[in-house]
DNA sequence: ATATGTGCAAATTCTTTGCATTAGA
DNA sequence: TCTAATGCAAAGAATTTGCACATAT
């Protein structure tokens, strides 16, 4: 049914795959495919990134376009932006929520799991908006990138 | 010189206009009225969005473009990033660090005063990162997006 | 069986680049 | 004067759309 390499799907892979089929969405092979890179291995990618990580043949780069905004809009991964015209998408493992630093040179980005927007989002809400949401990148030259620039000049 | 739209800079168009001349960037009709724009009107604006709002014939849109670029990358102004695929800019009136609250339907922007992004920046510092910045938007409906939407349906 | 999803080609949108011309300092 | 800035045309990158065909439920 499966190829070797799509066949041991993680636990969180199969509940989304689960998620899926409760979502009204279609459980397909890129839709597969796609979840199982994304939960699988550590992001968060842009679609073409995405795209050169599926087994060939799994789908085109339109589909993964396609998927991964359906994914998006039932929850299943969460768009990020880093600022350099494209979106990125990562795994939504639910509550955990936590935040990027991207190493303006090098594009390492690293994990960081404190989340602070607590208090906007309450200050939100306040405010009447519903369905709150926030998007929070931290942006900055990473030790290494520091070291090397010094030695440039 | 200049036109009469032109002829009235508030003080911080006038202060950013000086700032030009000491950034090694020249003082021309382009960057003038650019930032004329961001300065007195309410944004933040996409590149179209500066353009349609020049006077007619001050630059073009790729000049626009090159010029908002410039004065982004000396610091007069900030460019911030709604997740709708394009960049948007706004005058930066220094230190006074400020966030939007984005309608994701009717796309209205509304400022928050207030930031929370310093314990993520020290945590950055301790890291070992060096410039650190961020960028830091809610997504929300707002409170007459979500009363048509009730009637809807 | 039938609505949904997919592939392919082509279109759109945002942004950048090349190069000859113009204009600040 | 002489380098930096601009306009125009064209290229490039990311993403979307249209439509016939394939597939999951």
């Amino acid at each position: 049914m499966v190829s070797p390499k799509e066949a041991q799907p993680s636990r969180d892979v199969e509940l989304a795959w689960n998620a899926l089929a409760s979502s009204r969405l279609r459980v397909t092979r890129a839709r597969r495919g796609i979840l199982q890179v994304l939960a699988s291995q550590h992001g968060p990618f842009s679609a073409v990134e995405v795209f050169e990580r599926l087994e060939k043949g799994v789908c085109d780069l339109v589909t993964t376009y396609r998927t991964l905004t359906a994914l998006e809009e039932v929850g299943l991964i969460r768009r990020c932006d880093f600022g350099d015209s494209c979106y990125r998408y990562e795994f939504n493992t639910g509550e955990h929520h936590h935040h990027h630093i991207i190493c303006r040179k090098c594009r390492k980005v690293e994990t960081v799991d404190l989340c602070v927007a607590d208090a906007l989002e309450r200050l939100a809400s306040r405010r009447g908006y519903r369905e709150i949401t926030h998007t929070l990148e931290v942006f900055a030259i990473c030790s290494q990138c520091a070291k090397d620039h010094k030695s440039d000049e």
